[in-house]
DNA sequence: TACTAAGCGAGACGGTACGTCCCGTCTTGTC
DNA sequence: GACAAGACGGGACGTACCGTCTCGCTTAGTA
């Protein structure tokens, strides 16, 4: 309210996590890897921009990597619903260009392809990566398991396996900047793994 | 060979690049990501392996994922071939299989994943995998094309996708550390790729 | 005393400085010097040691200077006194043998050296040793002035150079690590400035 | 001579070190020793100033204290000489008051204070200052022999106790601020150690 | 044959970022 | 209102690499 407060931004609160400064570090470490990619993304450059110390950064996440994911997280509240549009091929499409689209989004797509590439060289968010994605296959599979409920996809096919191949299908054009290349693959692929490719054999 | 040249390295050959120095290189470069990982890998640390000086370093490659990708093409050299099964799903068994066989090679696999995780940061090392993968597609649709033309698989399929579903799955396994979850699962892919999954409409 | 009041640490006890609290952060304070040196010497190593709160430090010494000087005055009530031999000769070599003695003492010589250290960048620790030390030169130049009143010493002789000197040869001795070079100094110092060194005028 | 030289500073003459750099270095520790004391003398500051890399320092001065002797000595090339006049008391009342003045100049003032204080924290510096008071030791103890060569002062006296003495006593005015105290206290001091002050026993 | 020109190992340069420690201030909840 | 506790913004620490530079050398090709 006075000046004082104006000068030095935040000060502690008392022998707890401040919020606004969690929030002013989330928020500035998603402004940072925007404006200047993963490689331009340090603890220092978001330190200052968030007119934080380096130290409240580590007190609370112990790497780059685990402040990436974080802001993942919290960027990723503004969730796809997965529609239960009464029909698998329906349900599958929309999955499938759910993940096209979140990703098309310059923040979450820049976002999520820097967490990717830093669990090639970091362990720790190989891990946070490895329980996440654990918990993504979990959920979508559900599509296939109530499909196989309505009798609509045979009781045979293992329904993890369905959603990642799809949802690998939609990691490898992120990663390969090539989201854009034609939207009728989306559906093509979901055809492909529903009704297979091979000539019925009468 | 002899340990004479091992002591005070090489020198220079004259107005022309050497190609023991190249080739030391290189060595050094794989034998650093491979000890160290990709976040230990460092031109600097190259540099010291191979008793090389940065600047023979920077004088031939760019940049560090310049020198990452042609340590993987030297080491890919050692190609899986496109076996010709004579039909498309032992084919594309083949082929997944070989993904999955080539990449749990400690090398190869550390390799190809920091080429990717490098292209996420690194435009260049992304132009160089895009036209890497635009010439893998390219190749290994021809499974696809062969089937084609005997009948095999419909002709409304596109080639370039099935084998590019199926290297997803491969590439988000390796990515995610899973490469090693179940062997079966490359046949699952396989057919459902092929036959599909959804209930025969009688 | 008890061991109850080692593991909570202290409480407050009202609306009054808790003598507990001081005593304990002196010790620790004094704990802390001999064990890391005055380059180790850190307020919050302090706190740590104590089970205080850094505030709680602040609060009763405005700097790290402060709190060393009140650990250095604590500690020197055991005072040396200054006793009367009835000649000035062994007054003297009391007065600065007790200095030698006193800060061969670990505690006390890295404590006073310390000081000294910090008074060089510190302007309230300069003033604070620089009262001290004008205290010491009044106390000390006793000696002097008594032998004077006896005539053992020439009226003409300023008594506060003649220790000043003396004490400036313990101080040189000590910020040099040569407190223990050789005894025999303590005496040829007194002596050099009772008798001289020039060679008798006849 | 080029704008290129201008933005950048200084570069790298190859695998040797850079005295424009080391000249730039040394100056800019002096300037900020000056300016902001020794409490704001650090490695980063002094680099800002010589806009330098903070490698480049460590890479030629182990610690801060190593850099501030080499200034100290660097500085202190301006040396007083140890004139011969003739008579021991004239060339210790030049010896003395030559410590005076040279300290009196606030930056070998400051200079000396700052390595007589790092010393007490740090066994490097204090191995170095132990180092250079015994050669000063030594050189300065020469006014004191060839004294007693030309049989001015007694043979049974420490040539090296009594320079010692006085500068000790130069010392203790630097180190409390009270080099300017008194002018006569220079030739009192040196009259003591001279004459001494006791009575003459007829 | 002598000269030029480029590549070589080496390593110093100005920098940026790392992750840690401590500073002095602030607030909370307990006594 | 003093206490233990500990988070806060800030700044310096000493280290690892970055990409650039110049050195002194070696040798191939040109003149």
């Amino acid at each position: 309210m006075s000046e004082a407060e104006v000068k030095p931004g935040r000060r502690s609160i008392g022998a707890q996590r401040n919020p606004a400064s969690e929030e002013a570090i989330l928020k500035a470490a998603e402004a940072v890897l925007l404006e200047n990619g993963l490689s331009g993304f340090s603890i220092e450059a978001v330190a200052r921009r968030a007119r934080a110390g380096k130290p409240t950064i580590y007190r609370w996440w112990p790497s780059k990597a685990a402040l990436l994911l974080d802001v993942y997280h919290n960027h990723k509240q503004t969730h796809f619903s997965y529609a239960d549009k009464g029909n698998v091929r329906d349900d599958l499409i929309a999955y499938l260009s759910g993940l096209f689209t979140v990703w098309r989004n310059p923040a979450t797509g820049a976002l999520f392809r820097s967490v990717v590439a830093e669990a090639q060289a970091d362990p720790d968010t190989a891990a946070a990566l490895a329980a996440y994605m654990a918990d993504r296959r979990c959920q979508s599979s559900e599509i296939v398991k109530k499909a196989q409920a309505r009798g609509e996809v045979r009781a045979d096919a293992d329904p993890e396996i369905v959603t990642e191949l799809l949802a690998s299908f939609a990691w490898s054009r992120l990663l390969t900047d090539r989201l854009n290349v034609n939207d009728g693959d989306i559906v093509a692929a979901v055809d492909m793994v529903l009704a297979g490719i091979a000539v019925r054999a009468a």
